[in-house]
DNA sequence: ATTTATCTATCTATCACTTGATAGGTGAAA
DNA sequence: TTTCACCTATCAAGTGATAGATAGATAAAT
């Protein structure tokens, strides 16, 4: 629980999660993680045995640190319509000025060659993100779950669309015009 | 330009563009295509040199076939509001029916590790679908060339999106739920 | 009509390289 | 003295790609 030692692991994870969002699951081996850290690939092996291990570290710290920052929905303080906004302000975040996929956009299309520990990961992630979107959506618009519910897929698939099509096109101007709708709609 | 020579050519590209859509790029060597065609690995190196001259051979294949699906976006005989359902209900075919992605949600994934000539296929065909969608909006909603790209936007990353969505969330119910707003809109 | 040459589609065998992973050693800290 | 964090060295498996051989079809020359 040293200095160097957390140091390094998290520097490992920060390297693995830049590398995943640039190109997914097999886009990166263990010696380019090393080597982008400054060590040999055998201890990256030592901290996080399998790769596996690895991606559903840095997956699951990735939804935890998503989790700290999602507002509660219900608090009565924070406007509803911040709410959306600041959802979407944080996916254009990483999909324009970093110009990368999210890292679960990635996995996704990925999936068929993750390790089961991955899946799960991911699939927790989809449920925190579904989970909020729909609270909101049924504060804001008075509805029952179902309903906010599909409100809540179709703002999300659009931002996952909206990564694809900036990388398709590359063009950044896309991430806007896929949104244009759901800013407007709640100002 | 015999039977046999044409076929196995096919049986290749097909085999190819099964194994993109279930894992993308990386995930199929020149020896799976072999195995599933019934050939030995050099066998395909004969008929495509590379990997990249594989996939983007694939990749224009279907881009090729894609076009000649679409029905002329101004015929007077096509109802406008059929023409987005058609559209819609053809990738539904992909991504639910199939479940798996479609060729350019995968290949746009992994473009970071594609070979050039693949980028530009993908291009090609994005442009395909975004023109096409444009031309759609613009005579549906009498409306300039900005703002039909902007809902042609909007609507290509609701597609792309929910093909994401469905296979994160395991669950193909998302499809409809991401497209229901584009289904109702135009009834 | 027969021989000769070329082309086609496949094969076997192999290349250099990368991959994830493991075994075992080293020095420093506790 | 045991644990920690790293190392060197290596493994077996898989990768894209190439070289060279072979059988059969086609075409040209004699």
């Amino acid at each position: 629980m040293k200095d160097t030692k957390v140091d390094t692991k998290s520097k490992i994870m920060d390297v693995t999660e830049a590398f995943i969002s640039q190109g997914g699951y097999g886009a990166f081996s263990f010696r380019d993680i090393a080597e982008a850290v400054g060590i040999k690939s055998a201890s990256v092996h030592y901290h996080f045995p399998t790769k596996g291990d690895l991606v559903a570290a840095v997956m699951a710290r990735y939804t935890h640190a998503f989790s700290l920052m999602l507002p509660d929905p219900c608090s009565a303080r924070v406007n509803t319509k911040d709410l959306i906004h600041g959802f979407i302000d944080g996916f254009k975040a990483k999909v324009v000025d970093q110009m990368n996929m999210s890292l679960c956009t990635m996995l996704t299309s990925d999936k068929s060659s993750l390790p089961d520990a991955v899946c799960q990961e991911l699939a927790i992630f989809y449920k925190l993100k579904l989970d909020w979107l729909t609270q909101v959506f049924m504060r804001i618009e008075q509805t029952h779950e179902e309903e906010a519910l599909t409100k809540a897929s179709q703002l999300l698939a659009c931002l996952h669309g909206a990564s694809i099509l900036v990388q398709g096109a590359n063009d950044s101007a896309f991430f806007d015009r896929a949104l244009s709708h759901w800013r407007t709609a709640y100002n």
